[in-house]
This record gives structure tokens, sequence and C-alpha cells, in this order.
DNA sequence: GCATTATGAGCGAGCGCTCGGTCATGAAGC
DNA sequence: GCTTCATGACCGAGCGCTCGCTCATAATGC
């Protein structure tokens, strides 16, 4: 939730460049765990407004529609899970165990950010269309972070049989098998905690991607 | 989107029921193709009785309310999914290349019906809140058709080392992949074809159930 | 002619957003 | 140092409008 809260995508009355990043971040803040709780169209620009301590009219100084709010929202969400992810990745060590590990943490990232995910899942679409554009590019970027991997994998003789084609498609599934932890929660979570869900999902995924896998 | 249309899950003014169901149909015909093309906020209660050829006065003799029309169009779609999963299923044959055939129907069910299956991702928490629950529980009988499925091959032993949580896991993991070509299909349908996908997916699945799969 | 169904003008709550104005701060002029 | 003035962040009543929904009335059909 980071950096890019005083982009200059989003045009501002306001000119101390320090105090529009800081209220931007206090009302990004404010505005995802209304759009969490409530949904976007149901949350009104108001409350926002007051769940930030300020006013209706502050609030249009630093932002220019309430579509503007979400896409802020929506690009604080995808950084913190690439951090997430970039961070686990420069952690794990190589061969073998660096795709379970990898695979580990992405997976903790998503059950932290379990709301946030959802959330982009069912408001993005709200979003004008240009900036649905760079949500998904977000999307595919983190993806391909997972293609990185497999492909340094399978490259060093890791992964035998796995192609081209078939290690995009796996990066997919791995970036979607995450996001169903958060997506069907409210059945996954009552029959498996976090690490037999890991665990039985990392072994599923091993065996897809390595032929010699066997548990 | 078929005979629950007529349900007394939702009151009605009117008297004569096959007037009911019949109008109800094309009510909701009218609305999940506004839905899908501006999403359930954006369109107004006036836009999908003129779609649908009626007054707005005659539209809430039949519904009492616009969430009671998303509901039903929600349920529409689930029942034309099982539908055309359990058609694919007494359709297939046993044996080894029962799964890959149930599982490739269901991906050409969930690819016909992209749109109103990411209908019901985006918008069904628009819902009240029991209806919501009923959602998920459609979501759940059609994952349990997969564990069904599972459930026969691996009792005659066609799937060794798949226990009855893998067994569970498994099914959700393949009805996610197909909502994948869903969700996913504006990157997907760019680089794989619906039989690619099929291919390549149902591959993944097998190995990931059958530990003695080998491509 | 009565019961049933259809109609659409109208209601009013509530929405996103604006804009004229306030006020604390600090620079400028003397 | 005191007064004056300029700045810009902050404010919130209120505008214009839309929307979901109602209800008095009309049409229909048995």
């Amino acid at each position: 939730m980071q950096e890019l809260i005083g982009t200059n995508d989003i045009p501002t009355q306001v000119k101390d460049p320090d105090l529009v990043s800081r209220r931007r971040r206090q009302i990004a803040d404010a505005a995802v765990q209304l759009f969490i709780d409530s949904g976007f169209h149901k949350t009104t620009t108001r409350q926002i407004a007051r769940t930030a301590g300020i006013s209706i009219g502050s609030l249009y100084e630093y932002f220019a529609s309430k579509e503007d709010i979400l896409y802020m929202v929506c690009e604080s969400i995808h950084a913190e899970v690439e951090r997430g992810v970039t961070e686990a990745m420069s952690r794990t060590k190589a061969g073998q165990e660096a795709l379970a590990g990898v695979i580990r943490e992405y997976f903790m990232v998503c059950h932290r950010m379990s709301d946030f995910i959802l959330l982009i899942y069912q408001e993005s679409r709200s979003l004008p269309t240009q900036w649905q554009k760079r949500v998904l590019d977000n999307e595919l970027r983190i993806t391909g972070l997972f293609v990185g991997v497999l492909a340094r994998l399978a490259s060093s003789g890791e992964l035998p049989g796995l192609e081209e084609r078939d290690i995009e498609l796996a990066a997919h599934n791995i970036v979607v098998l995450g996001h169903m932890w958060t997506f069907r929660r409210w059945y996954l979570a009552r029959h498996y905690s976090l690490e037999d869900y890991i665990r039985l999902q990392t072994k599923f995924i091993l065996k897809m991607c390595d032929r010699r896998y066997h548990d």
C-alpha cells in the first residue's frame, strides 16, 4: 500500500505532494475496509470521508471520483501481493524445494490478503475500462513471477517433460489455486486448516508439474 | 433456466402459476443479459422491464425486488450448469477415460456459460445473505458431482493413493479450473484454444489424481 | 360485471459531486 | 513588531439527478 499512493496517475488540487500521499493513504485505508464490508456500490463517498476523518469536500481534493478511490485500492492490493511473492522468492533457495517454498509463501500471502483478493474479483468490474486493463496487467505480472520460477527449474532439468506452454498454464493454475483459498474459504476453511491446504495443494501441484514426483 | 422459475421461494401477486413462470422467465432472460453487459448495479429496473417488453409496474407483480431478480438469475445459471454436468456424466462410460470425459464436458459447459459464471462471481455478493448461502450450496452441489465421480473411480481402484480428503480437494480444483477459463479468459483465450486448454488441463488433473499417469 | 392483470406517472430517499466560503499559516511591507 | 495580504487546505450545505418501488386507474377476459 505504497509509493504509488502519490502517483501522478490521479490528479489532485493539492500542492504538497507529501500531504497528498498521506491523505490518499488515509482515504484508501478507510475505503478498503468499507468496500470489503459493504461492497463498492453500497459504500457512499460520505461514509468514506467520515471513516477517514475528513470532510466530503476534502476527499474530492485528493480524488476526482469514487472510482479513482477503488482504482487506488486495487493497485495497493496488487502491490502488496507482488511484494509478498517477490520477497518470498528472494528468500527461497534453489532446487526441488524452491517451488514448494514459493507456493507456501504465496498461499500464506493469499490467506493474509483473503478479503482484499476477493474484493478485486468482485469489484474490479466497476472500474473504468482502461483501469480494468491495468488490474489485469497486475494479475499477469504476478503470474509471470511463477512462470519465472518454473522456467528456471525446467531449464535446470528439474521438471522434465514440462514444455513452455505447460509452464505458462501451470503458473496460472498456481495463482488461481491460491485465490481459490480466498473465494472458497466459506467451505475450505471449515474442512482444511491452512497448513493442510498448503500441504495437499503443493502435493497436487508438484505431481502436476513433475512426472517423477511421488508422495 | 428452468422449472424453478415458478418456484414458491419468491412471492407474487399474480394467481395464475403458469403466467407467473412465463413472465418470470421473460424477465430473467432480459435481466441476465443486462447484468452481464453492465453489471447488477448499473442496470435499472426500468431497463429490465423495457427489455422484457413489459411495464415497470408489471415487473413488480412478479418480483418483490431487484435482488429477487438477481437471485433467480443465479439459480437459473447454476441449474443449467448442473444439468450440463449430470447429463455429461450419464453419457459417459466407466473406467479410466470416464474422468477425462467428464472434465471435457464440464469445461465445455464452462465455456458456453462463460459470461454467466463470471456474473455469479461478480454479483452474487449483492444478494441478501440467506440467498448468498443458497448460491454457495449450489456451488457445493456441483462440486459434489465431481466428488462422486472421483470416489467411484477411487473405490474401483482406478486412482490409487487418493484418499478421501484428496478427493474432496481435487473436485474443488477441477471445478475452479473450469471457472478459471471464464475469469482468465481475457488472457487464456488469446494463448490457448479451448481444445488446447482442455487437453493440457486434463493432463494436469490426471497427473494430480493418478500417480500412475504418464503422458 | 367482476376478478385478474397491466400500466406508467409519480414519489421521495439517497447518491456523487460542487462550490462559495472559512481559517490557520506565513510572507511582505512599513 | 505590527498590520496587511496571499495562500491553500479544509469544510459541508446543497444541487441536480437517478433509482427502486408504489398505487390509482385502465384494460382484459371469462
